[in-house]
DNA sequence: TCAATCGTAACTAAGTAAGTTACATGAAAC
DNA sequence: GTTTCATGTAACTTACTTAGTTACGATTGA
């Protein structure tokens, strides 16, 4: 897994889970679909677990299960879950007492809440269950054209 | 200077350098205001210069100027000369030709798309301008409540 | 009881960005 | 023209972050 894909990595396996909605996939499974390692997997998904967003249980036949209907789980929830950032940039103090860096901070900081408030707005949008629909759609486009050949 | 705080370092060292227009200030001073060196300085607003935000000059009197007026530099402009990233998370395909992450990535850039342009938009309509004023603001108010007591 | 599975701590490796040193280049002052 | 002050930039070092790995305890079903 690359640095900085941990949502894109979360959002593949997620719809693998989608997918096979009454099997649960083990760590070692979900490794293999974004090309890591189990203990990857578990420390990364660890947040989606508390957030409800899917349920584990351990021992024979155990495994990773989807906590809800793919319709109710949002974009927003997972990149919350998983302790993204949406913003890049920092705006803590370095010179306190600066009233120059204190008109950067406020002025950026009055940026940042819109924007997070704008892009969170659009992640709410978002299901799980549109990036399924997406996936159903390439995969029976193939189906066809692979028919057609 | 910290990770992440290119960008308000930034426009922390362009309000320094709006509030004295006439005078070019050397990699040095402009590394004392953000605590770190001057060659940090020279690289981290290398782009500034190349963008026409700032002019360098070389020698005795040398140092920065701002390239133009306050209100005709953008935040927009600033960050993409800084090379900045407006959004955190990559999209690069790890498992080409597997269908799921092929969904993911197409949901995800079309999210970034639209992202980016309202986020740009934003910063569009900042100016260092606006900076400055908001640091006088705070300036003056300082100065009353000192009067004042 | 055994095998499968997660939970998690501890360590290693790799990558990124800031900090530092060194020196070449250019411009003004004398 | 020589000296001094400044940027430009390459090369290296250091610090930090995060992915990867190993190890092992806890839990569960066969």
């Amino acid at each position: 897994m690359k640095r900085n894909s941990r949502l894109s990595s979360t959002l593949h396996i997620l719809v693998h889970m989608a997918e096979k909605p009454e099997q649960a996939l083990t760590s070692e499974q979900l490794a293999t679909f974004i090309h890591t390692n189990p203990v990857v997997v578990r420390r990364t998904i660890a947040g989606l677990r508390d957030a409800g967003i899917v349920t584990s249980s351990r021992g024979h036949g155990g495994g990773w299960l989807l906590g809800r209907a793919p319709e109710k789980i949002s974009l927003a929830e997972i990149s919350v879950a998983l302790g993204e950032t949406l913003l890049p940039f920092s705006t803590e103090p370095e010179s306190p007492g600066c009233l120059v860096e204190q008109a950067v901070i406020a002025v950026l900081d009055d940026f940042r809440i819109a924007a997070e408030r704008l892009l969170a707005e659009k992640l709410r949008s978002i299901t799980l269950a549109d990036l399924t629909a997406d996936f159903r759609r390439r995969f029976d486009l193939i189906g066809v054209s692979s028919h057609a050949v």
